[in-house]
DNA sequence: GCTTTTTAAATGTCAGACTTTTAAATGTCT
DNA sequence: AGACATTTAAAAGTCTGACATTTAAAAAGC
């Protein structure tokens, strides 16, 4: 582990980088204790101050996690899918209003993920996550619900769904694909009409996942992305009707 | 923007959330300079290494940039969808060591992500991903290739895979599941015969590119991942058999 | 032996100073 | 007037030293 005193990068940057190199190459194992930061500082011989700001930078990244006190310190953290779950949607948010990706592409990407989960999910799914999605069902035809609480719910369809092939590495990285669409689909008001559309589209969808029928339930996925696309697309037009 | 000094979280860490909150609802515009250090540690009534250490931790996420000299600062940076895909790298990787997720669960999640861009791909994909993934099969098959250049070759063949799809937000999806394989992938001694079977399939997923058919090449996927879970399967017992 | 108090180690925070980088303002020469 | 050199100011980067707070273990007292 050494530093450039003289490079370009901030030291604090490169002392991270260290840090991180380790834990990620297994020198440094789940629960390891750091050194202090006095310790560190004089390992890197710099201040404790530009050690702190490093320190920061990994515990930004969930890396390690710190502790005061007596016994405390800075010990490598064992990152769980929960954490990395709202990096994830964090940098996929910025990803899609940052970049100009379209409405089209996002849809796109996020129902092509989806329907990775759908045969798996038909095969696996347990009676709870089935029970989820008939319960999101009956929630999203209850008239008088706001468009925010019609999102949640489509959110948590869409979750079970995908938890329901049982394999977090899947859950993991659709929580971002679905999750980061959120916002780009808030843009989209739903009308009472397209509501029952796509309720129905989520039972057939529901339907398919209880018969256990994987390629039924990517065709009813795929049905569902038409119908989004259709809706999203008059929504914009009708706006850009109005605009001009 | 305000930040309680009596919770029980950082100072850092809280002026950090502000912050990225601000970013994130779209306050702060991409290229927006922040107030100056000195400026943030009176509006937040804390001293400067404090607000140092906030900024360092959204430096760590790339949501901004510091630059130095008089009219320097720190800006609101543009996430480009490369800085996206190291921390999407750097994060999968450690989930799945840290979390003791078994090889056959990575390589389901992997595939079954990487058959979602298939139809997409053999639909778009232009003469040059073409030509990337027949270059690659040809290198891999050259004999006295090392284990990592022939791992290395592997993982630029499906990449040109999923960028055939042109969807950028697939591919930084794809990037985090394909590259994060790889550590798990080096484990595994390639054999001259395995290599043989894995090139025949490479090239089978390209013949199927190159024909447009999307089905066969979600087939051709299949096939492979089944090969590789064999693969694995046989390493893995054998070592087992070795260490008792 | 158990409870209470003390103590020491560690992070969290602050104040102030100095260094380095950078661009703009100013000055000077042709 | 315009091109070039110099000064200057603003900002991040870094350091020193100090104090506050938290926490668990050691010591003291009953």
């Amino acid at each position: 582990m050494k530093i450039d005193p003289n490079s370009p990068t901030d030291l604090s940057a490169q002392i991270a980088k260290a840090i991180r190199d380790a834990i990620m190459s297994g020198a440094l194992p789940v629960d390891e204790r750091l050194p202090s930061e006095a310790e560190l500082a004089e390992q890197f011989a710099v201040s404790r101050p530009t050690v702190r700001e490093a320190l920061k930078r990994l515990a930004a990244q969930s890396l390690i996690r710190t502790q005061r006190g007596a016994t405390g310190g800075a010990f490598v953290n064992r990152l769980r899918f929960e954490d990395a779950y709202t990096q994830q949607i964090t940098t996929s948010t910025l990803l899609l209003s940052m970049n100009d990706v379209s409405f089209a592409t996002a849809c796109e990407a996020r129902y092509a993920l989806e329907r990775a989960c759908a045969p798996l999910s038909a095969q696996r799914r347990t009676p709870d996550h089935l029970a989820t999605m008939r319960a999101e069902c009956f929630r999203q035809s209850q008239p008088g619900l706001t468009d925010e609480a019609f999102c949640a719910s489509d959110v948590a369809f869409h979750r079970a769904l995908v938890d329901g092939a049982g394999n977090p590495v899947l859950s993991y990285q659709l929580a971002g694909a679905v999750e980061a669409m959120q916002p780009l689909m808030n843009m989209i008001t739903f009308t009472a009409r397209s509501r029952e559309r796509i309720v129905a589209l989520h039972t057939n969808i529901a339907d398919a996942v209880e018969a256990q029928n994987g390629g039924a339930t990517a065709a009813a996925l795929t049905a569902l992305e038409a119908e989004t696309q259709v809706l999203a697309q008059s929504v914009f037009e009708a706006r850009a009707g109005k605009t001009k």
